[in-house]
DNA sequence: CCTGGTACCTACTCGCGAGTAAGACTACTG
DNA sequence: CAGTAGTCTTACTCGCGAGTAGGTACCAGG
């Protein structure tokens, strides 16, 4: 990167959008604190100046990278899950949505995962908010769908798991790329719904013919 | 720490402990980045050069601490796992020692899977050994029981997923220390167990009762 | 053509932390 | 009571990276 001379005169939301996307591309590589200004702004484009002043500091940075990406990702898994259905096909939607989106935004989910959460302070707050969405969502599902009335926390822990497992194996996938999204989301599907009690017996479930 | 002037003699092996107690805490508590050679130092109650003379540079340091973890955690479920029991029972007794070691050592746990799992290079490597023989050994236990033939990939993803969802429910119960480490265990067992598809059905597992 | 305003740059300061040189203190050994 | 081997210290160097001061190119409107 970084060639040429001098970096062509562009609207302001352009640039920022650009170094959003350099910031997420060098945080996701090198971490945060191993990433410098100069290797984003060197793959931005432009000068380091030029970085404080359209977003201001690295920890701000950094906060609003969590917070783009985060967003994205919510969204894309909002956008995929099915309401009004049966609890198994929720889960299974909300899986494919989500490996869906891992599988095209591999550097953000890199932010997200590893680098935001290793990371003290506001940052594993900012992430925390994301993951509790998940969690209460999936907790919702399992307290409404349960005929024997479960714990809160007990209904909470569960979830932690199971998002816990999705993050888990999202990153297995990452060093196993040969495997479509929808294989790795029918796995994870099959294990949290059959359990392995079911699966060492050979019952599967597999997802609904039509719709 | 450290207000005293000079530090009393003693004997390498035994400042190397403390050298490593430190760390560790101060690793888990900060990060490897963000941990400092002088802060380690001054929390294990010496001066720098004594780490370096000592322990080497601060990768080696910490590559070092993943290791003594790593090591002590993976022998403690190996010492607690009962072979020659049905996989249920298996998995149950690899569960609670895992939940029992890391209830009682945070600081490692800590260290082991946020820390070393972030930074790249050779710590992720060393860790990845580690987990690569907890996946295995699921693996295995799974592969063995089951009854239709599952692939190696099979295998090997699912058990991803269930040790990621063990690390996450660690993780969670971090946050929620007041339930005891065999209820967490249990409940993660009926999750991988069961599933949620016997679970939402009422049907639960339970440990039996006598061995 | 001048006058401002805004995008953009080069070239610094400055603190922090990894790593080290050189020496001081202690304890055992003859 | 040396001598010496190993423990421990103070007090540095030195590079790297966050953040900035001050100036340059480019595009309006007059």
């Amino acid at each position: 990167m970084r060639t040429e001379g001098r970096a062509k005169r562009l609207p302001r939301a352009v640039r920022e959008r650009q170094i959003m996307d350099a910031a997420v591309d060098v945080f996701s590589r090198l971490g945060f604190h191993a990433a410098s200004m100069d290797e984003i702004s060197d793959v931005a484009g432009i000068s380091k100046p030029m970085l404080y002043a359209y977003l201001g500091s690295k920890e701000e940075l950094f906060a609003t990278c969590i917070r783009r990406e985060a967003t994205r990702m919510i969204e894309a898994i909002a956008t995929g899950v099915e309401p009004d259905q049966e609890p198994d096909v929720q889960l299974w939607s909300g899986l494919r949505a989500f490996f869906g989106f891992v599988g095209e935004n591999r550097a953000s989910w890199q932010v997200l995962h590893r680098q935001a959460s290793s990371q003290g302070g506001p940052f594993a707050a900012e992430l925390a908010d994301m993951r509790g969405r998940a969690v209460s969502l999936v907790a919702a599902l399992l307290t409404q769908s349960t005929k024997a009335p479960a714990t809160t926390l007990e209904a909470e822990s569960l979830a932690a798991a199971l998002v816990g497992a999705g993050e888990s194996l999202a990153d297995w996938w990452l060093d196993h790329p040969e495997e479509p999204a929808g294989v790795v989301a029918a796995r994870l599907m099959n294990l949290v719904w059959m359990g392995f009690g079911d699966l060492v017996d050979g019952n599967v479930w597999h997802p609904p013919s039509r719709r």
